[in-house]
DNA sequence: CTCCTTCTTGCAATCGTTCGCAGAAGTCTG
DNA sequence: CAGACTTCTGCGAACGATTGCAAGAAGGAG
């Protein structure tokens, strides 16, 4: 009859029997905010005896009464987009340190799938959210926050003001690339962007944009193009569009490194090299990106300090120490690696 | 005042006034299992005022009466090798479809957080176990089994038959890796292993063996070699080993695709070329392994799968519908990409 | 010796569900 | 029309912890 399953199997009662007293006293005895009520002999007493009878509390039982489950929900788009898993471990890392755990959801970046794993999630009873779904125009964020809710962005954010988030810094990244881009020598830099329906979308192809009026390169409508989505596909997609509308172009920038990846295949079906005939720069600088043929030059930010910070302000956040909605944005930096050179001489 | 949490605020005894009924019936009516029980028309009733004031049940509290959680606990060595996030979406897409949730843990690889970790799970009341972190001998397992808790062990395994386990079949990719490099002419393999101490490292040192011997090839000790941990830098270490031991060797087999990129390095550093002077084949055939340069030729396993049908096997477990400890070897492919080439003419 | 603190512990209610038991209708059978 | 049987719903006790309240003991002040 092996079916016990994992519950605990020793409760706080049998520990009180054991020691010889009520339970209300092993639950203080236990409870360091509650330790200093109890005399130091019984304490002794029933610390031992937890430990004999290897006693866990049921976090199950002490949710339902506090109604607090120590919990944290965190969603995702999608867990095989290499940046994911950073970001999660720092989450995953700070709040352990705090006893939370975290509720991991994936949404696969569709709407309903959002709205699906918060009520699953509600339904766990997390105490609060760590969300990396984020629309610009968000009105499920926005219903959570009515319902006073305590949710945290990650980097994506939307137009409310009133949601934390930490971002990373597009308008340095940008400049840098572009700067970077200028240097060797390029001029017909295209652009090619994540959808505007996310906040990185948004903010990369603004940055993008003043970043060429800053270096004062003329900035073609017909060189810049979205993706409808993140990924290898939807870059070589719009890298072929780019390509084709301007076979002159000599430099790529792009929201992402997928979709830079997506770029390198659009550049060699026509029959071009990068970097010798084509420079492409990615942004977020995911792992291996080193290893790719070419490493890849990226604007690189940290991956796991995002999502410690964001689960540092959520915490902050339940412990009631903050009120406001700080808006992180962590620093960006080039790293130039083997996918941009000089541009061919004309 | 926003602090009310994530808790569900409506609860089942104010569906029950609304719907004018004892909250038991309100508890039968939502419960598929006893929906029978209730009249068509309370139902009808209770459904409606359910809808009407947006109830959700509260895990928490069912959980506790119920004893079972409906949740699941996965112990990763490491969330940053990307041989896992497949892995971990095929879990949870299937564990997700029966209700049940998954409560992620990461141990590093360190046996000491593998305790830490469990007693977690344990207190929060897992219904079972899916372990991708077992070594070949692991006590810990084997006292989980002792216990009667349900657990299923994914991509790696212990010595433990009693335990149900999803791995690849290491024979069949490594044959197929090893015929692939006699074909191209290559005599002297040499293979870049894993620790033992792990079930893969383990199959697979005995899969290169039986393959070296079935094509009729040389094993020469100096040729093969483990790693200390799985990662790119003890890649590195036991790939330039190997090439100082023997110089002549042509090829490198390797346990897995990070050993293999530490390799690239190995062979790199030694001022010589991958594939032209130094095939290398990886194990895994991970995400982006195509994009790597150069693109590298791996034992291919479908990740997804594997966690798929670990889930499978775990929810069959809980349902009682199966007792015995199946063990699934999935099906493995050499995908041949640029690592492999003939031999240099000596 | 009484009154008032201070310390320590026990009592019992509570969190939101589920489920065994029992009872109230209603139906059927002979 | 009595008795047996089915169908439905309510009652109340769990599940395992936490916590406000009260009470007993001990000690000090007046």
């Amino acid at each position: 009859m092996p079916t016990s399953g994992l519950m605990p199997r020793v409760t706080l009662r049998e520990v009180a029997d054991h020691a010889g007293v009520h339970p209300a006293t092993v639950s203080r005895a236990l409870n360091p905010e509650t330790q200093a009520m109890v005399n130091s002999e019984t304490l002794a007493r029933v610390l031992a005896s937890a430990r004999e009878l290897k006693y866990q509390t049921n976090t199950i039982a002490r949710s339902l009464r506090t109604q607090r489950s120590l919990t944290v929900g965190v969603l995702i788009p999608d867990i095989m987009n290499p940046l994911f898993p950073s970001i999660v471990r720092g989450i995953e890392d700070t709040l352990d340190k705090a006893d939370y755990t975290s509720l991991i959801a994936y949404t696969d970046g569709r709407a309903d799938r959002v709205t699906a794993r918060l009520d699953r999630l509600r339904q766990r009873g997390v105490d609060g959210l760590i969300v990396a779904t984020a629309q610009l125009r968000d009105p499920t964020l926005e219903a959570l926050l009515e319902e006073g809710v305590a949710v945290v962005q990650v980097n994506r954010r939307s137009t409310s003001r009133l949601i934390p988030s930490v971002t990373a810094d597009a308008a340095g990244g940008m400049l840098a690339a572009i700067r970077h881009l200028a240097e060797l020598g390029h001029e017909r830099i295209a652009y090619a962007g994540a959808p505007l329906r996310v906040s990185t979308g948004r903010a990369r192809i603004d940055a993008f944009r003043r970043g060429m009026r800053a270096v004062g390169l003329e900035l073609a409508s017909e060189r810049i193009e979205q993706t409808e989505s993140v990924s290898v596909g939807e870059g070589a997609r719009v890298g072929r569009e780019l390509l084709e509308r301007d076979p002159q172009l000599t430099a790529i920038v792009t929201a992402n490194d997928l979709i830079a990846l997506g770029c390198y295949d659009a550049v060699r079906e026509a029959g071009r090299d990068c970097p010798a005939d084509v420079s492409v720069i990615g942004f977020n600088d995911m792992p291996f990106t080193d290893r790719f043929d070419p490493p890849l030059t990226s604007v690189h930010f940290d991956q796991y300090e995002m999502g410690a910070t964001a689960a540092a302000m959520l915490l902050r956040r339940l412990a009631g120490e903050e009120s406001g909605a700080p808006r992180v944005e962590l620093e960006t930096t080039l790293v130039v690696r083997a996918s941009t050179a000089p541009p061919p001489r004309a």
